[in-house]
DNA sequence: AAAGTATAGTTTCGACTCGCTACCATCCTG
DNA sequence: CAGGATGGTAGCGAGTCGAAACTATACTTT
């Protein structure tokens, strides 16, 4: 009857909560509100394929018609720059513009990297591996995807013999050419591959 | 130049953020909003020195009027009581009432909880040590103070000979004895004792 | 004891989110 | 070409949030 100190899957869960909240709200800085950090955010992580509305909203678990919302106000601040997407009439890509990429160089979220990287580096990807695992448990629970990176992807196919200029990536489900630096930005069509 | 992986300091932040919209955006189940599932936690855990508008708010993040309007649904909806407080007529405590402890039974955030506990328990305890490490830092960048446990705190004084029923613990602070099982439940009066 | 200040809590206001539903346009499948 | 799926937007109503103003009580200083 030792209930003095919680059990630690407990304590990390209130954890998780306490910094989500501290992370939200802080986020009114800068005339924008959470909701908007979190899609500069994502729009700075997420590959030219995932740079949409509907992405964005599946990213942030909410409707299509908030993150509509969400990135219209960002469009008329001068955030983000909306283009007709290349194949689909409907459809719209959107970039982040040179303002919104000097906003995020002052992100109130950049407390929470610092704070993180004064811990032990092997402490720290520890850490990201633990989180990773729980926000896939959770994600999964609720039938959402977890928007992973190229390399862990099963879409991915290494083009053997380095085609154009080095960049030898190529995504399956697109059907296109990838850059380098393409293949770490988050994709909402990720799939992890089954060696992963 | 191998900008693929991004370092784990920032991984860590951005699963932090995801994991507390996650949390979010879950919490509107059973007819109450995020807040309000926090305050609910929060008067769960919180010992009966801070179980007021002020430490909540305090808590929380929030200003006293927010807190308040949080509390005064809480109370209209039977989840908290209201009493008049011991030692000073301005105040009131709040206790959960019976009705709240069964909600938080299928608090929507215990799939945290359960995602936690399947992970070995010395990874759960090492999570739960480095974002507490973060929580700490970030928290005193904004001159917010961490809400710990009596088993930590500097105000806690052993008595020794264990007088009254086996109880043996008294809080210097609030010159009052304390049961064994309050002893794990946050305080807003919480300090460090030197040699933690 | 009186004055001044700090604290606990509430109220009101305006701006703004959020989720929901309905809706339009385009794409895709058969 | 018909029917359904999908990308995106518009408007609504409920509700949050933070800010400021306010009351009442407690503490401090003289």
């Amino acid at each position: 009857m030792l209930n003095r100190i919680p059990a630690p899957e407990k304590t990390v869960a209130e954890l998780v909560e306490q910094l989500g909240r501290c992370a939200c709200s802080e986020a009114f800085a800068a005339g924008l509100n959470p909701a908007q950090w979190a899609a500069l955010r994502y729009f700075d992580r997420a590959n030219r394929f995932s740079r949409t509305v509907s992405a964005f909203a599946q990213y942030h678990g909410t409707t299509r018609g908030t993150a509509s919302q969400t990135i219209r106000s960002l469009v008329r601040k001068g955030y983000l720059l909306r283009l007709p997407a290349k194949h689909d009439q409907r459809s719209f890509r959107l970039d982040l513009t040179d303002t919104a990429r000097q906003a995020l160089d002052s992100d109130p979220f950049g407390e929470f990297v610092s704070a993180a990287s004064t811990l032990p580096a092997a402490e720290c990807s520890a850490l990201a591996k633990g989180l990773r695992a729980i926000l896939d448990q959770v994600l999964e629970k609720r039938a959402r995807r977890p928007f992973g990176v190229c390399t862990s992807c099963e879409h991915l196919c290494a083009l053997d013999g380095e085609r154009e200029g080095g960049c030898g990536h190529h995504c399956r489900l697109q059907d296109e050419l990838l850059a380098h630096q393409e293949l770490g930005r988050i994709c909402v069509d990720h799939r992890y591959r089954q060696d992963q």
